[in-house]
This record gives C-alpha cells, sequence and structure tokens, in this order.
DNA sequence: AACAATTGAGAGCAGTGCTCTTGACTTTGA
DNA sequence: TCAAAGTCAAGAGCACTGCTCTCAATTGTT
C-alpha cells in the first residue's frame, strides 16, 4: 500500500472524503433511527432508504448492523459525556456538592432528552450483541471518572466527611485498590465503596424514571423527587 | 351461551383443559427462548417449532407476539415477587434491616439467576410494545410493596429513625401522601422519599451488576460490594 | 350418527440481516 | 493517453420474522 494516510487518519484523497462523509450520514441517520424507534428497532434496510441507496450499498462502509450499532453506541456515549463534562465546568471546582448536583442533573437530562439511546447505553443489552471493550470502555467510563474525580477533589480538599471507619471487607479492598491505581485517586476504601453506590444509585433513579418504573402518574412532581435524591445522595457521597 | 364457566375461570370441559395446557406449554416454551436468547429475540415462530406446530397455529392461543410478552413478563413478576416473598418471609417480622436485607439479596439473585427475565422486567422497555397496565401493575408492584411494608412495620415499632427532619416540598408531599393513602401505610414524608430511593437505588446496583455496567473484571468481589451496598442503604432507610 | 366448534396446515404478504455477482464508474500509474 | 486497479451501487437470493387468510381435518357435544 502506498503512504497516502499516516498514524492519524486525517482524510487526504476525495475518494476518502467523500467515503468519511457517506458514513457520517449513515451515524446520522442511524441516530434518527435509533432516538425515534428504539435499538432494537435500528435497521440497515431503513437506514438506506432515508439515504436514498439500496441496502446493500450500505454494507460497503459499516460491515454489519452490530458495527452500526457500536458506532451509535460510542456517539451516545460521547453525547452523554460531553453533556455532564459541561455541567460540571460551569460550576466552580471547590464547589464539590454543586458539581455532583450538576453531573447528576446532566444525567438526567440528558436521559430524558434521549430515552432511546440512553436505553441502549444502560438498559438491558441488545441480545446476541456484545459491544466491543476495547472500543467503547473510553467513552463508555467518562461519566464515573468525572464522578470520582469529584470525589477525588474534595478528599484532597479534606472536604469529603466519612461517618465513622466502617471497614470494608478484604476482596473488595482489594478491588477498590485496584481502582485508585487505575484511576490516579486517593479516595479511602470506605468512601470510594460509598462512592460506587452513589453511582449505581444515581442511574438506578435515572432509569427508573426513563423506563416508567415508578408507573404511570404516581409522582406529579418528578424535579422535586430527583432534587430530594441529589440531596440524599450528596450526603451519602460525603460531601 | 351455556353456563359452562362460572366466575373464577377454572376448566370444566376436556377442550377447556387441553386449551389451558397448550397454552401452559407455549409460556413455558417462551420463558427458555426469553431466558435463552433475550426478550427482543423471542420468536412466535420458533415457539411454534418447538412445539411441533406449524406458526400459525399458535395464533389460536396467543394472538400476537405482544400478548405473549405480556403473559411473560406477568409470569416474570410473579416469579421475583415469589422470591421476594418467600426470602423476606424466612425473617423474624420483628427484624426489620433483617428482613431488608433478605428483600435485597432476593432481588439480585433472582436478577442474577434469569439476566434476560429481569432485563425484559427492568431494562429498557421493548421498542413498540406498551404494557398493559391493568395486567401488570398487581405483579409488578409486588416488591416494592414489600418494602415499604417493611419500613411501614419498623416505623410502627418505633424503630424507623429519620436523620433530621428535611422538610420536603409541597408538590412532592402531595404525592407522597398519596401513595400513603393508597397502601394504606404511615411512613412520614422525609422517611418514604428516602425509601424510593432506597428503592431505586437497589435495583441500580443489580442492573449494573446484571448488565455489566460495573465492566468486566472491576469487581471480583461482588457478593461483597452487594453486602456492603445493602448495608449502607439498610441505613440509608434508617433500619 | 350428525352437527358445530375448534384446530392445524399451508400459502402468502411485507418486512428483516446479510451475501454474492454483475456491471459501471473513478482514480491511478505507466 | 489509456489500460489496470480499485471502488461502488444495484439486484437477486437465502433464511428468518410477525401476521392473516383459507381450507380441510379433527374433536366434543348433542
Amino acid at each position: 500500500m502506498p503512504a497516502t494516510s499516516h498514524a492519524g487518519g486525517e482524510i487526504r484523497t476525495p475518494r476518502e472524503r467523500a467515503r468519511a462523509q457517506t458514513i457520517a450520514d449513515i451515524i446520522g441517520l442511524g441516530r434518527r433511527h435509533l432516538a425515534e424507534r428504539g435499538a432494537a428497532a435500528l435497521s440497515l434496510r431503513a437506514v438506506a432508504r432515508d439515504l436514498g441507496v439500496v441496502s446493500s450499498a450500505v454494507y460497503r462502509y459499516v460491515g454489519s448492523r452490530d458495527e452500526l450499532l457500536t458506532l451509535l453506541l460510542v456517539d451516545a456515549y460521547n453525547d452523554l459525556g460531553d453533556a455532564v463534562d459541561a455541567a460540571v465546568k460551569a460550576v466552580p471546582a471547590e464547589e464539590f456538592r454543586g458539581r455532583f448536583a450538576a453531573l447528576a442533573r446532566a444525567v438526567r437530562g440528558w436521559a430524558l432528552r434521549e430515552p432511546a439511546r440512553y436505553g441502549l447505553l444502560f438498559g438491558s443489552p441488545v441480545p446476541g450483541y456484545q459491544a466491543p471493550a476495547e472500543r467503547t470502555t473510553a467513552p463508555g467510563t467518562r461519566v464515573v471518572i468525572s464522578l470520582v474525580q469529584i470525589l477525588d477533589a474534595a478528599h484532597r480538599a479534606a472536604r469529603l466527611a466519612g461517618r465513622g471507619p466502617s471497614a470494608v471487607p478484604a476482596p473488595l479492598a482489594a478491588d477498590l485498590e485496584a481502582i485508585r491505581r487505575e484511576l490516579g485517586v486517593e479516595v479511602p476504601d470506605a468512601l470510594l465503596a460509598r462512592g460506587t453506590l452513589v453511582w449505581a444509585s444515581l442511574f438506578g433513579a435515572v432509569s427508573f424514571e426513563v423506563f416508567g418504573q415508578y408507573g404511570a402518574g404516581t409522582f406529579s412532581a418528578p424535579d422535586e423527587l430527583f432534587e430530594h435524591h441529589i440531596a440524599v445522595l450528596a450526603d451519602l457521597a460525603g460531601l
């Protein structure tokens, strides 16, 4: 092969330009279909129709329905990550509690705005589809990392309160130590374990609301309920 | 119509017997397919094949794929409800904290045993399918009701501790009052709101584990992590 | 034994993911 | 300039899906 494309993956020849554009169009249409009809109803043929092209033609660009799903998965993770990052950065770094609240509101807001894409990320896994870890873990961990960094910053500023020692069993402590090393963070065991629960709780509350688990009409004031949850979770995290 | 069947819906004629048996077989096969391949992959044709019958024949019994899904939904809700009820009843009524822990462990255990069915109940909604409320709410609320009853019993025994008053905004208070009336329960606002969060958190933690959100290999000690979560959530609920 | 309700089979429609072949087009290099 | 190489869209086709309809056979009831 000639030296037409080096490392980065920039667009060089007009062919590559056109190809990249077509793939971008497919992702855009896929995103729309995903948002409108949900993940399991995503159809390559329908995307091809909207693209004004026969179904077999799109296989030149995406390879399979699963690959398109991966593309959309990464797309959605980054969309959520961007929304969360922007919301967190809008609050001064020393207001740890405020930053946590902003993160939580950003997650909920995005989820309510994009229920189908949220379902793709945090709902039941699409049967027969296994997300390729090497392409999805990085964008998929942006929110947790942001959360842990808030906790870590608060801890370093001696503003993270742990109620009591509440030691953690040895095997769990080992897992937490690995996480600490992985993320370059120094939150102690008890608080990191609590942080994990806060993380899961946040998405549990959002999922219940988005997926309609609360039951139709049970909560006429979902905003107030969520704000209450934020306050309790912030306390729980020690913020 | 003759007076062959009265109110309850017992089986009388051999025809009705055979019919009920066939429907039970269909549900059984559907449950297996659901557990093995997931909700979205549930196919009436495949069920028909396993039943040794042509696809159109099963339409004599279930009407549509969505109706089969509803049947399986109710089936799964009741399975989970039975598991939770049994676990809770195995702990003395005065051990409120123990009953809560038993409930939580029962939910997690069932979910890990039946990930696909759990996904049907608490994962992303199946696109294009709307569960008929009149048939699913009763079985679908068994777990929450059990949880709230534990809290209520503890409260009536003056064993439910609310940290501080922490008043609740008016619209939310109205929702909570409605719930209290609906369930014949007298847990005060702050504790009921907290209970809602505990409920969502429990399923958030279970969903994260079942749906693989924690990431492969992040937690080598999931049991310890969940036990920790139970303890924190019990504290949070005031138990 | 005769009748009527119930059932299963089969064909068929419209949709799906995906593969393969064919013919046409564009880019490239000699 | 011109042919080889590379790329592309189209179409046919396979196996699958949900669902409807008709027709014949079976079955339970009278």
